[in-house]
DNA sequence: TATCATTTGTTCGTATGTATC
DNA sequence: CGATACATACGAACAAATGAT
């Protein structure tokens, strides 16, 4: 039964839909082998390039993994995912941010600028700022890169930071409260494809998105403190907030 | 010049490889044009396929975008983005929620059953719901798909969202409120690359990621009364949350 | 307005390498 | 070891969109 396919809309475009669409239907179950590219050329009357185009967007699109001499699993849809809760709690002067995971590496602490997003969000241009880098792993083996940016005004307010930028988030919203601000969190979420050196930090073995987000920490009235940049990677994990009825985030663009 | 490339790593990967580090330093800028696909070929010396992957992988990767007869765009890397706000601000009995946006087509009505990841976030299992969906666009342009799920026993309670489930979400928060529930909101995020029908209703031309959340709103004492699902272009939107020194993210899996 | 060169999009055929079973 | 399956690479042809002549 060679269920051709026709012109007009790119081939490998209809396969892929068609596939997709069977994958929905549960015709092919999560854990099950696609047919093989050599069964699908057969199936639909088309070459082995537009075969590989139609499967190549399966698993752009997360629906199919390829295991080079095996065949092509798909994926579950609901994958299992990890949640990163990004709450923050506070009893009495220590602060606990919710996701449980420790450092696969030691914190790099670096001196550099804040540029590009960095400095708008920081409301800064072009200043020079601690920067911590560290990668975390949580129990379930979920990885995620964190970035701290510590401008210098702020570690010169707060000597600890000065001294230590590579503290915990945790302790270093303690050390801002003790140096007397009353600390207002503000945190933006998109999500892109990894870049190569991203991919390879995070051991993603697919090309799906990774989630970015960026947190604000300020003062009651608004002043940027430090910022702190999460990636992770989205087929894994997904990010939880707790949202208040409250005032509105201040305008920031 | 033929800057060669040699053989162990895939040859596409490698030219990607080298064409997002001219990127990343400034070499091609923002909004220049990338040389042409045959120009390319003769720089590295590698067949039109070899290129065709290579340039594949940086629009995967969001640093370039393909237009059909003129060329292929370098992206900026910090796109503008317009900002979803995902607060709640609540004033007396009414809500406001943060993202003004309008609604692109009349909000469709349907019945239909909690399944999946829908049924485990309201904590019940394949119950019959109203479900609404909507297209939202807002003055940017920028589209997003909003489906609200409301159990029938919710609805039955409240009288009100029975005979109109198509209300605004915060004209819902002011019924259940009215109802006598004090609200908590939970926001579950996550990414992944859009199915066919999600990139067509979103217009989305590139094949970069969604950022998908789920909203559930329960009571003080946990127990889940509705769900919102909100999709959207990653690469034209961002989401916005206010963090809170608060209570902890009740373990939701 | 019409034509043409340039550029990307799609599809085919073919060959070889390499991992898995 | 051999059969199967995916990965990579080359060559070639035509279609379709774009921008300039």
């Amino acid at each position: 039964m060679t269920d051709d396919l026709v012109r007009p809309d790119a081939m490998y475009r209809q396969l892929a839909g068609r596939l997709a669409e069977a994958i929905a239907e549960g015709k092919y179950a999560p854990g099950d082998l696609l047919p093989s590219e050599t069964q699908l050329m057969e199936r639909y009357g088309v070459s082995r390039p537009t075969v590989r185009s139609a499967v190549a967007e399966l698993r752009s699109m997360g629906l199919a993994e390829s295991q080079h001499g095996r065949g092509t699993v798909v994926r579950s849809v609901a994958v299992p995912t990890t949640v990163i809760d990004r709450t923050v709690t506070r009893t009495g002067k220590r602060f606990t941010v919710g996701w449980e995971a420790t450092e696969a590496e030691f914190p790099a602490v670096t001196r550099g600028h804040t540029t590009g997003v960095t400095a708008h969000l920081l409301d800064r241009d072009e200043e020079a700022a601690f920067i911590v880098d560290r990668l975390l792993t949580d129990a379930s083996g979920t990885r995620a890169t964190h970035r701290v940016t510590i401008p210098f005004d702020v570690a010169h307010e707060v000597p600890e930071l000065a001294k230590a930028p590579d503290t915990d988030p945790a302790a270093i919203y303690a050390a801002l409260t003790a140096a007397g601000h009353t600390l207002t969190w503000t945190e933006y979420v998109t999500a892109r494809s990894p870049l190569p050196d991203e991919r390879a930090a995070l051991r993603m073995a697919d090309t799906g998105p990774i989630l970015v987000t960026y947190r604000v920490t300020a003062t009651a009235d608004g002043r940027p403190l430090i910022l702190e940049e999460l990636h992770t990677n989205a087929a894994r994990a997904q990010l939880a907030f707790r949202v208040t009825a409250n005032k509105s985030v201040r305008s920031a663009r």
